[in-house]
RNA sequence: GGGGAGAUACUCAAGCGGCCAACGAGGUCAGACUGUAAAUCUGAUGGCACAGCCUUCGGCGGUUCGAAUCCGCCUCUCCCCA
């Protein structure tokens, strides 16, 4: 539990980075910066872009937790600026630009969902705005004057876009290069990102170098597939968020295809590699049980694993109803999305209350009979208890 | 600047005057089966205290008993030429 940076501690220290990366830009660059026994300044962005985190973040959230761990210096950058133009990164289309007041709100749930894995005292916390709300146009015509539009169109993601007649913004070039900027304006020795982040974590070395810096050492990690088999993301309904209850947590990492339990186990939790090597030997049902009980009882606490097998309790939603119809009850506990959703649910025989299928939505159900357990699916759940 | 094509629900994509809350596919949710998995089969998938009503087909107006479908203007996108 050491936390101080010693130069004997360099090697244990380059295995700790360089383990579980798709990409070390340079590895021997690392070592040598290491070798200098100061706690290293390792950037990671985030756009607050949606509201929510999700395990895909995670990934690098936690390598940061153990660099910080390990005396690195974490240096947050929220995006608020490049949140409003939008990563093209693996877009095959225009990304919806951001108002400040919508990015202003994501941003605030996001320190509060990272600070779950990150001892934010400890944390280096920049919003981009700091610099980029200061540059004059000519400035941008600066930094744009330093990348080349064919250098731009090299990427994949604009090849395809353009290859498929999708319309890419100008301003979607200056991303990277703004992206690129951050590593200049907070001196970063170390970036952090997902395999997909490796152009702009690139561009931050040439603009480093441009600017008389020596260039970052880029660290890319790998991207952790959603229910779909593509990458977790907010933009493709397949990830999940932290936000999430623990029970629907739970059981949507339940839902991990089997080839990747491993490499979430690697990945999203704590566990010793020797441990992982043993639970992915054994049973499947016990591996997955497993790590779905980590990632739910670290982002909810071990008591919440409780309430995972048991429903959560939860009042009777309206004090002065004696009566109420189930359709009605069910969105009112904020179990369904809309009351035709759980009118859905019902007619399809996916509702029981204290065990018995019940399939009438609009069956009334009495106040008197309280406590009772009302379970949707196998996800959904509550023991509804009488209005204190 | 000139010419052509297009904008439909979470995504892709049919529909081209009434039978449209809108075909189909993917996704999602649920049921069966299972390992609370995957695969597979089945059903559902705008909202509402719901045999009815309300709001949807880029936006605003118009024609019509009736418009996603016809007309006008606007906004946005793609392609070709300059």
């Amino acid at each position: 539990m050491s936390a101080a940076a010693r130069p004997t501690m360099s090697l244990k220290h380059l295995e700790l980075f360089s383990q579980g990366a798709i990409d070390l830009i340079e590895r021997a660059d690392l070592s040598l910066r290491l070798g200098s026994g100061r706690a290293l300044r390792v950037k990671f962005g985030m756009d607050p872009s949606s509201p929510d985190l999700h395990l895909g973040h995670c990934v690098q959230l936690f390598k940061l937790r153990a660099l910080q761990r390990a005396g690195m210096q974490i240096v947050l950058i929220v995006g608020d600026s490049t949140a409003m133009v939008g990563d093209p990164s693996g877009r095959n289309k225009l990304r919806p630009q951001l108002t400040r007041a919508e990015v202003e709100a994501n941003l605030e749930t996001y320190i509060s969902q990272v600070s779950k894995v990150l001892d934010m005292q400890r944390t280096e916390v920049h919003r981009n705005s700091e610099w980029f709300d200061k540059m004059r146009f000519e400035d941008v015509l600066q930094l744009a004057s330093r990348m080349t539009v064919a250098r731009m169109l090299e990427r994949d993601t604009f090849q395809k876009r353009v290859g498929d007649n999708e319309p890419i913004g100008i301003h979607e070039f200056l991303y990277p290069l703004m992206q690129g900027w951050d590593s200049v304006m907070i001196r970063a020795d170390v970036e952090l990102g997902g395999s997909d982040q490796l152009f702009n974590l690139i561009v931050g070395r040439h603009l480093q170098e441009q600017t008389g810096q020596t260039p970052q050492v880029v660290l890319t990690l790998p991207l952790i597939t959603g229910f779909d088999g593509r990458k977790m993301s907010k933009s493709y309904d397949n990830s999940i968020p932290l936000t999430d209850s623990a029970r629907e947590m739970f059981h949507k990492v339940l839902r991990v295809e089997d080839k990747n339990v491993k490499q979430w186990l690697e990945l999203l939790t704590e566990v010793e590699p020797a441990e992982i090597e043993r639970l992915c030997a054994g049973d499947w049902r016990d591996a997955k049980d497993r790590l779905a009980s980590e990632i739910t009882g670290f982002f909810h606490g071990r008591q919440s694993l409780d309430d995972v097998r048991e429903a959560p309790s939860m009042p009777w939603p309206d004090p002065t109803a004696d009566r109420m119809p189930l359709a009605n009850l069910i969105k009112q506990l904020g179990l369904s999305a809309s009351t035709s959703d759980a009118r859905r649910a019902v007619q399809q025989g996916a509702v029981t209350l204290d065990g018995t299928v019940a399939t009438d939505p609009v069956f009334q159900v009495e106040r008197a009979r309280l406590p009772l357990l009302l379970q949707l699916g196998k996800r959904r759940a509550a023991r509804i208890l009488p209005p204190t």
